[in-house]
DNA sequence: ACCGGTGATGTCACTTGATGACATCACCAT
DNA sequence: ATGGTGATGTCATCAAGTGACATCACCGGT
């Protein structure tokens, strides 16, 4: 992300990382599918993350619910490093390449979490539905949390983006 | 597209395309940016159709129904060549290059129609919310309309599932 | 009929991302 | 000392893009 930052995504060439990093590029390719992967390193860790949340919520609890423990899991571990995180959302939002990664990885995150709506009984299109939806809260959300410099922490800004879309939603 | 059913996107050349079609290699590159492109040739066109569908909504319309009629526009628009649509469904599926193309189109929309409501007046993150609300109800349509061989028509589908969405947001 | 401009295409050279094949080397268990 | 294993490097190669330049068809004005 150092290069990225200094120089652009595209004017940073895989050779320069792997020599920043000591090694070659060849092996550069062996840790990271493509030169886009190495800023998603984590997002396995999230998503494995936000399945366990989605697991430990009640039986009782209805689609919608499960989604709103999914975020607030979210909310803590993404929450934390802010100005890490807006330095990384920064990067991502100059490159078009980036951006189509980080669509795809929340797209699977989002078929995850309604895989997982549905083994607790939730039929389709509901599954599909909430999950995306939750995928956008999730995403809107943050985008606000990045961008405001000492704003509300991303907990808060989740719960009341998620109260915005339901009366957005509803409203006639 | 003829080459990429016949023998896959990752399989197929730029050089044969272009043979294909009578041309080089370079002079594919000046009509689209990159082998992905070719698929997505119509997507600007879609987008100032849908734009033009926002605009002439009624002033009196809310957001979500502003959508609502973007929706009906996108369905008659993409209702109709339901084998052709079917066949680029299942490319584009199969391949995640072409997967992440077509999850940003879908973002480049969801933005244009987000500014649309701001202009109509609709604050933020309201307008951002509905924009991308709506383009979950079409992507999720769209993808229940092509799996089914024979079922409705998509402007039914993307209703339903609209419908569906309000129902699943409400429910406590 | 000639001329100059314009746009579309081809050719060539080059960079970079990405991958397969093979060689090395460090380290560990036996 | 031996052999296996995993990580890394080296080399060759392919395909995606891109810039620079040449060519060619066509069109309008003289």
């Amino acid at each position: 992300m150092q290069l990225y930052v200094e120089r652009g995504f595209e004017q940073t060439t895989v050779a320069e990382i792997a020599k920043r990093a000591g090694l070659t590029a060849r092996t550069f390719f062996r840790y990271f599918a493509d030169k886009r992967e190495v800023l998603f390193a984590g997002s396995a860790d999230l998503q494995e993350h936000l399945m366990r949340a989605l697991e430990a919520a009640p039986n009782s609890a209805s689609p919608m619910q499960v989604v709103s423990a999914v975020l607030d899991a979210a909310a803590t571990a993404l929450g934390q490093h802010r100005e890490h995180s807006r330095q990384r959302h920064s990067v991502i939002n100059t490159n078009a390449e980036l951006r189509e990664r980080e669509l795809i990885k929340l797209a699977s995150l989002s078929a995850a979490l309604a895989e997982g709506l549905r083994r607790r009984g939730v039929p389709e299109p509901d599954a599909s539905l909430t999950a995306e939806t939750g995928i956008v809260v999730l995403r809107i959300a943050f985008e606000r949390w990045v961008s405001e410099p000492h704003g509300a922490d991303l907990s808060q800004t989740m719960r009341t983006t998620l109260d915005r879309l339901k009366t957005v939603t509803t409203a006639r």
